[in-house]
RNA sequence: GGUCGCAUGGCUCAGUUGGUUAGAGCGUUCGAUUCACAUUCGAGAGGUCCUAGGUUCGAAUCCUAGUGCGACCACCA
């Protein structure tokens, strides 16, 4: 053994031998035993790791803990499409060669979305493997893969079987950027200082953020008990618009509060989540709602001379306009507003209405909620159990479906008829036939090629079905149109058109824990659901954790998993988050490469605190090094003994008091990893392994006073213990010392030592 | 506005469920180099455990209030 400890010399063999004995994989003999298992959150498929993923060490440290012990023991490993994320990214690049997805058609572009994923398809795998995590890739699944999308789809209609899937005509959170509708758990709320505007409204001032959505106004609300409008309620009034003068109705509702601005509100129901809400209330005495603002976030023909303009310019040029009309009475510019953004992006979310599919959420959170409750749920993380109880109470119908085509495509298909009012755009090389007559609309891309975008009753006369259906970019189709569900996809639909949307990348996700062991390998679903815990990190607690919950009791009947372990963000070491702009970002990889992956693993590990962030840099690298360095020193010092000190037997009390102090660790490592405490192990065992082991035990074996025998099997408990945090080290300092007699030949499918080891 | 968390030596954090003189890493001061390891060893300095009450034989730990940070949620235009 070399002085030091190059863990450069090493680790790729130990990731060999461990391959070669196939360590991650369940063995017959362990069933029947208590079982352990769990999924990794699947990565993206197509992003490198970052430090977040390095934190899956806690499950590592769990699994070799309980493997080690001799339970069943699985941990699956996936890769996850990321629906937005993806072609997000994939459109980035796009961009770079001066290309959009409007250059394609929708299966194009997810052929070309596929490509690029599978060209970083194995990147993850490596570097996991890297850092030393065990699991099963023999298991491994995709969620796209089509078993996956099967069982996928399975829950979904089972969902529509038991009435918990709607679709309705909504005010969706829409990305008018990322041209597609999110859920509420997507939308970020920012503090924002915006100009509160005060126009005059025929007899009322009223106070907006949003002028330009005025042609959308299909009522002004007043408090019903409010004295000073008491005379207007109920009445029409005119009022002097840019556009010229229009008329709404005074209505009366409790939404409004009399102490802000003026107490009388425009109601503008496609635009603002409240006005619809106002809206619905009093259909009755109110025309139609006018949609003002299109899907590209430009004013619609609605807005008169402003149509085509962006939502900004427009604002900015009717507030210009209506000053020249002295209609601004005037304007508040310190307002302190929460704007509504899109997560991705960061744009401003529109609120705008559209036909998508819901989950209904209550019949799902209840058992939950119960089950939380009953304590059948443990959360290990600073108070996230009442945080996830809050999310349950708090949740809201989910919007699963998204207008993007990299994801899994809803099965539902719409009957297409002569006069169908189905709105439809696709790419052809086809040129335009008859569109004076016919009204739909042509944008030419160059190359032969030809955007038509209209409803099928405006283009079926100029293109055939079957051309539509080859160039399709999307289909939407109105709340009238009824549809089918076919997940099987095994029904004639000649005369079909399919929804474009996909689903939300989380109802997939949701899934995870059952629909990857129900594809694994037959057995596996019995023998290893539902999965023993679920480790992430806090911030996807509502996207993925509580949904999880929802959708495995559903579908499965059970909880997923009963204990849910939440870690913390990783920051630098001044406690910042990191981010690529303050260039504080840590690569794992990097640090691997420097110190080993050892050290990473025991750095990110040591003295974390489920649900607590955990700060981390350079030193802490290194100390961790220093630490695999030590044990690799404290075990050739017990190779190097000579034999004239093996022969020594040391002194009864040492000896007694050397056994006590290993046995009683052996009991607090133990009791820790089975409570879910990696960090609290860690230190400890840190702690013991220097202060006690090399500092005193060591140095009492070179008096003579300790007997090097026990010196010899005290270090193999230790080996044991570390293992789990530190395998690589441990590993090899095994595999140095060769076969050991009544144990296994590899560390990792040593045995786990008992209290009365020694 | 609602929910939750945090406050412990210069810095970053543990504190094993209330139990003797409160710990670690990094930093710092002094000393040590053939003897497993200088990626080391020995010795030391450094803390009103945010504040004020309370419960208890005993509180960093439990309760109440306050202060200061931070996170998440939220339909006041």
């Amino acid at each position: 053994m070399d002085s030091k400890y190059n863990h450069k010399l090493y680790e790729q063999k130990i990731t060999d031998l461990w391959e070669k004995n196939h360590i991650s994989e369940p063995r017959d003999e362990t069933q029947g035993q208590p079982v352990f298992s769990l999924v990794l959150p699947p990565p993206n498929a197509n992003d490198p790791l970052h430090v977040g993923h390095a934190m899956y060490t806690i499950e590592d440290i769990l699994v070799r803990f309980h493997r080690m012990r001799g339970d069943d023991t699985l941990w699956i490993p996936g890769a996850d499409h990321a629906g937005i994320e993806t072609q997000f990214v994939f459109e980035k690049k796009l961009q770079k060669q001066g290309q959009s997805r409007f250059q394609f058609d929708r299966e194009t572009l997810y052929q070309k979305i596929w490509d690029y994923v599978q060209e970083n398809t194995g990147v993850a795998r490596e570097q996991l493997t890297r850092l030393g995590f065990s699991v099963d890739w023999s298991r491994f699944q995709y969620t796209l893969n089509p078993a996956i999308v099967k069982s996928v789809l399975h829950t979904f209609e089972h969902l529509q079987k038991e009435g918990l899937l709607y679709r309705d005509l909504q005010l969706v959170n829409y990305c008018t950027k990322c041209g597609t509708a999110f859920s509420d758990l997507e939308v970020k709320h920012q503090a924002a200082k915006t100009k509160l505007y005060y126009l005059k409204y025929g007899p009322f001032v009223l106070a907006t953020t949003r002028p330009e959505t005025k042609f959308g106004d299909t009522a002004v609300a007043v408090h019903p008990d409010d004295e000073r409008y008491q005379h207007l309620i109920g009445q029409t009034i005119e009022v002097q618009g840019v556009n010229g003068p229009f008329r709404v109705r005074v209505i009366a509702d409790d939404y409004v509060d009399r102490e802000f601005g003026t107490g009388a509100v425009k109601i503008t129901p496609l635009h603002d989540h409240n006005d619809y809400a106002v809206w619905q209330r009093h259909k009755d005495e109110l025309p139609e709602p006018i949609q003002v603002i299109d899907y590209q976030g430009k004013m619609t023909t609605a807005a008169g001379r402003f149509a085509g303009m962006s939502v900004n310019a427009a604002r900015e040029a009717v507030v210009a306009a209506m000053q020249e009309l002295g209609l601004i009475d005037h304007i508040d510019d310190k307002y302190e507003n929460q704007l509504s953004c899109c997560y991705r992006c960061g744009r401003t979310l529109e609120p705008l209405p559209k036909v998508q599919f819901f989950v209904r959420i209550k019949p799902l959170t209840k058992p939950i909620i119960k089950k939380l409750d009953a304590g059948e749920i443990k959360v290990f993380g600073a108070g996230y159990d009442k945080i996830l109880r809050n999310w349950l109470t708090n949740l809201h119908d989910w919007n699963i479906s998204r207008q993007i085509v990299w994801g899994i495509r809803m099965p539902m298909w719409y009957r297409v008829t002569p006069d169908s009012p189905i709105e439809v755009s696709f790419l052809t090389t086809e040129s335009p036939k008859n569109a004076a007559t016919q009204n739909y609309r042509i944008k030419e891309l160059g190359d032969n090629k030809w955007l038509i975008s209209g409803t099928l009753s405006q283009i079926l006369p100029a293109y055939d079905l079957e051309t539509i259906k080859a160039g399709l970019q999307t289909v939407d189709a109105p709340i009238t149109v009824p549809y089918s569900l076919d997940i099987d996809n095994n029904q004639d639909h000649t005369h079909d058109i399919q929804e474009t949307d996909t689903f939300d990348t989380w109802f997939s996700s949701s899934q995870w824990p059952f629909v990857t062991l129900q594809n694994t390998r037959p057995g596996d679903f019995e023998r290893f659901y539902p999965t023993t815990v679920m480790e992430t990190g806090y911030d996807i607690l509502p996207f993925w954790v509580m949904r999880m919950l929802m959708m495995g009791q559903f579908e499965t009947g059970k909880l997923p998993f009963a204990n849910i372990y939440l870690h913390g963000l990783v920051r630098d070491s001044k406690g910042q988050k990191m981010s690529k702009s303050k260039g504080n970002v840590i690569n794992p990889l990097e640090v691997a490469e420097k110190y080993g992956a050892d050290s990473l693993r025991f750095a990110l590990v040591v003295r974390s605190s489920a649900g607590q962030d955990k700060s981390i840099g350079e030193q802490d690298f290194k100390a961790a090094r220093n630490l695999t360095n030590k044990l690799w020193n404290a075990a050739r010092f017990v190779q190097l003994l000579s034999d004239e000190q093996k022969n020594t037997t040391g002194q009864e009390k040492t000896n007694e008091d050397f056994k006590t102090k290993i046995n009683e660790l052996v009991k607090q490592i133990t009791n820790c990893l089975e409570n879910y405490k990696p960090g609290l192990a860690a230190d400890l065992l840190y702690d013991s392994f220097w202060h006690f082991f090399c500092d005193e035990a060591i140095e009492n074996c070179k008096k003579g006073v300790l007997s090097p025998t026990l010196l010899r099997r005290g270090l193999l408990v230790y080996l044991k213990l570390w293992h789990p945090f530190i395998p690589f080290v441990t590993e090899q300092i095994w595999q140095e010392f060769g076969i050991i007699n009544d144990d296994a030949t590899i560390l990792a499918l040593a045995h786990w030592p008992n209290p009365s080891t020694l």
